[in-house]
DNA sequence: AAGACGGGGTT
DNA sequence: AACCCAGTCTT
């Protein structure tokens, strides 16, 4: 049975691309490798709809790998912010200088070569090759998993990596034979997982459009689909607290440099008390001894800056939501009196006009949007 | 094998 | 509010 479904593969998946495949996108058929490359590592992640807007500002920014290895780091992370993820953004820039030293400017066409770059992992590698180079390489994205776990009735875990080396085999035996396919398939079997074989609402269950592998397809036969793959089970996100100083001079706000390991890494934001789990346990006995001020009291970890300064005149809550965790940021705006220098290069006075040069988490650039802090356009460049 | 790492869209 | 995503790297 399987014998059937892996020969008719990939030229059913061309077919049914050639009719309802997603065209017109900035960075399809483009065989440049370095398009291609910034197009893939964009994507990670990341939604088609946002890629749009960056995808060619990216571009036209650093429109080659020698201009964008000859750039400050700090700058291209200041392209990428919003975008999330942004060892994204340092091992592009960290890869392109891998480019042009290692490789003279140029990308190598082995996936396997390109697999050692920073930031390109097996799947990517697989996309790039295939892409620009028309290499019979697989890819095994979140999209081609879901197909495949479905086409085969998978049921393990997917991140068992029994399962995964199953998937990466299966992904290689269905590619197509002929290299100048490599393109559009890979480019199918993005768009198939994406718009028809999609995790909560698949085509296969409405009764309006027909799969064409519905009779191949192990999980559809078996009425499993929305069953496969298997979820995974995820642990509920922590909570934690911190304090952030919004330090105003005149016309200018103390920012401070992320270290890379760190959530954000390498991005400028407010200078920042360590986190600490979320107890609000204290607030029983606090509650039943009747010492209700106290509470409105912080614990002031920032003295130190405060120096010069007037007392803080608010705090007030944001609550910023990541992936796995949750952060309770108290912000503290205070007034210096005077501008103090710093020489630690990690903190700096920072003019509201350039705070658009500068790549900003993102709850950070709407806290100071919203204060008002910049004037129109001050976030803009 | 499991966790870290963002943000925004969809259900 | 939970779920999802054109993954990779570290531990």
């Amino acid at each position: 049975m399987s014998k059937t479904v892996i020969d008719s593969f990939s030229k059913k998946l061309i077919a049914w691309h050639a009719q309802s495949g997603r065209s017109g996108l900035p960075w399809q058929g483009n065989r440049d490798p370095y398009a291609v490359w910034v197009s893939e590592i964009m994507l990670q992640q990341t939604q088609v709809a946002t890629v749009l807007e960056r995808y060619p500002r990216f571009m036209k920014r650093f429109p080659t790998v020698k201009k964008l290895a000859a750039a400050d780091v700090d700058d291209v992370l200041a392209e990428w912010a919003g975008l999330g993820y942004y060892s994204r953004a340092r091992n592009l820039h960290a890869c392109a200088q891998q480019i042009v030293r290692e490789f003279a400017g140029k990308f190598p066409q082995d996936p396997a070569l390109l697999e050692q770059l920073k930031g390109i992992g097996r799947s990517t590698a697989g996309a790039i090759a295939a892409f620009a180079f028309h290499e019979r390489a697989p890819i095994l994205d979140a999209n081609v998993k879901r197909i495949l776990a479905r086409l085969f009735a998978i049921e393990g875990a997917i991140q068992d990596k029994a399962v995964n080396d199953s998937l990466w085999k299966l992904a290689t035996e269905l590619l197509p034979l002929k290299p100048q396919d490599m393109p559009t398939y890979t480019q199918a079997l993005m768009d198939f997982g994406a718009t028809w074989c999609t995790s909560r609402k698949p085509v296969c269950l409405s009764g309006e459009k027909k799969c064409p592998f519905a009779k191949d397809c192990q999980a559809n036969l078996s009425d499993q689909v929305l069953a496969l793959p298997k979820k995974v089970i995820k642990s509920k996100s922590p909570e934690f607290d911190c304090h952030m100083l919004l330090l105003r001079s005149g016309n200018s706000v103390l920012l401070q440099k992320r270290p890379d390991k760190a959530i954000w890494g390498g991005l400028w934001s407010l200078p920042e008390s360590p986190w600490a789990p979320r107890d609000l346990s204290f607030l029983k006995e606090e509650l039943s001894s009747s010492n209700l001020l106290s509470l409105t009291l912080p614990e002031e970890k920032s003295v130190l800056f405060l120096r010069n300064c007037t007392p803080p005149n608010r705090g007030f809550y944001i609550k910023h939501v990541f992936t796995h965790r949750c952060l309770w940021m108290q912000i503290w705006e205070v007034n210096a009196m005077k501008t103090i220098p710093f020489t630690n290069p990690n903190l700096k006075w920072v003019p509201l006009k350039q705070l658009g040069r500068h790549g900003l988490p993102q709850p950070i650039k709407v806290l100071l949007q919203g204060l008002s802090l910049a004037r129109d356009g001050d976030l803009k460049n």
